[in-house]
DNA sequence: TCTAACCTTGACGTTGAGGTAAGTTATCGC
DNA sequence: GCGATAACTTACCTCAACGTCAAGGTTAGA
């Protein structure tokens, strides 16, 4: 996988990437970012006119975000979309100009965001509850097998005395 | 799925259930406990002459655990197998009575489940502490959606005086 | 202009984690 | 011993989340 030729160099100050630097840089397949964007979890990105995909920085912060929801709380593919496009909303409400007539519309928007937001954060917090209770029995069975161990080294000696001496 | 005939009476001292009555008290379904139990999740219960599978309670706690991990960690089953056996080492030490001759034996057992243990807490650890840092990116945004809530407000409520006044 | 490296769309394959259905056997209460 | 209800095994089905070709188009550099 040795990577010859340079990135697209049509407009230097926006560096987009093709699908394959993308690639290498995330860690994700060519086949996982073409499957995700056929699965609406990334937008289609823009092309170059032979056609070749050319993700931007956008494209490629909203594939972290992503990456890391997945790994953190393993839900589906589905799921992890809602999650990503709540936080998009974000980003989009604030880049709106002031349309002086849609404020009621937008506070609707702004209504739906922040109630996803939130059931998302009381699943966060219980699994961060949840991960913390389980977190500290591992260190109490830490601790008790310490003690065993130590215990087994006692016998251990123990048993070594009593066959030198005999 | 009404459920007429009583649990197995033949020692009612040790309550052993019916793969239905695992099925209904602990939600998932009788096909997921055969295959928890083809796949070593579970091991193999003990059987009626009939061949009807009996669970003990041992069994069904050890499926909580399986839950539990599944549904906490979102991993494989193939490492939640790895978690939960690592669990059970220190019943299993616990449960040995001492043949004096395999003291060694026993540390090299205990050593592998500290190794074990000592890898699911790092684990847990790390999931912990992301979960908490985007716990607090996600509070963050609430407050800042509150901030926006409050603006909006204020302009919806200047435009109505506008307008009444108009 | 030619070519190596890169990309495209299809389409089919695979793996994990079960669901579902069929045909058969057990158990229990009568 | 019978009938209803529950379990058993076997086998095939499904769905998600990609992997893996195959056949052909694109791009940049010599």
């Amino acid at each position: 996988m040795v990577r010859k030729r340079l990135a697209p160099e049509a407009a230097p100050d926006e560096p987009y990437l093709q699908i394959g630097e993308v690639a290498e840089r995330t860690g994700v397949t060519q086949r996982t970012l073409r499957f995700y964007e056929e699965k609406g979890l990334l937008k289609a990105p823009t092309r170059m006119e032979g056609g070749f995909r050319l993700y931007s920085e956008t494209d490629i912060q909203r594939l972290e975000r992503i990456k890391r929801l997945k790994q953190l709380l393993g839900f589906p593919l589905a799921e992890i979309k809602e999650m990503v496009d709540a936080e998009e909303v974000k980003l989009q409400l604030k880049a709106e100009y002031r349309p002086e007539a849609a404020l009621s519309q937008k506070k609707a928007q702004l209504l739906k965001a922040i109630e996803v937001t939130e059931r998302q954060y009381d699943l966060i917090r219980q699994k961060v509850a949840d991960l913390a209770e389980m977190q500290s029995k591992l260190e109490e069975r830490l601790a008790t097998f310490g003690d065993w161990m130590e215990q087994l080294e006692r016998q251990l000696t123990a048993n070594r005395k009593v066959k030198t001496k005999v």
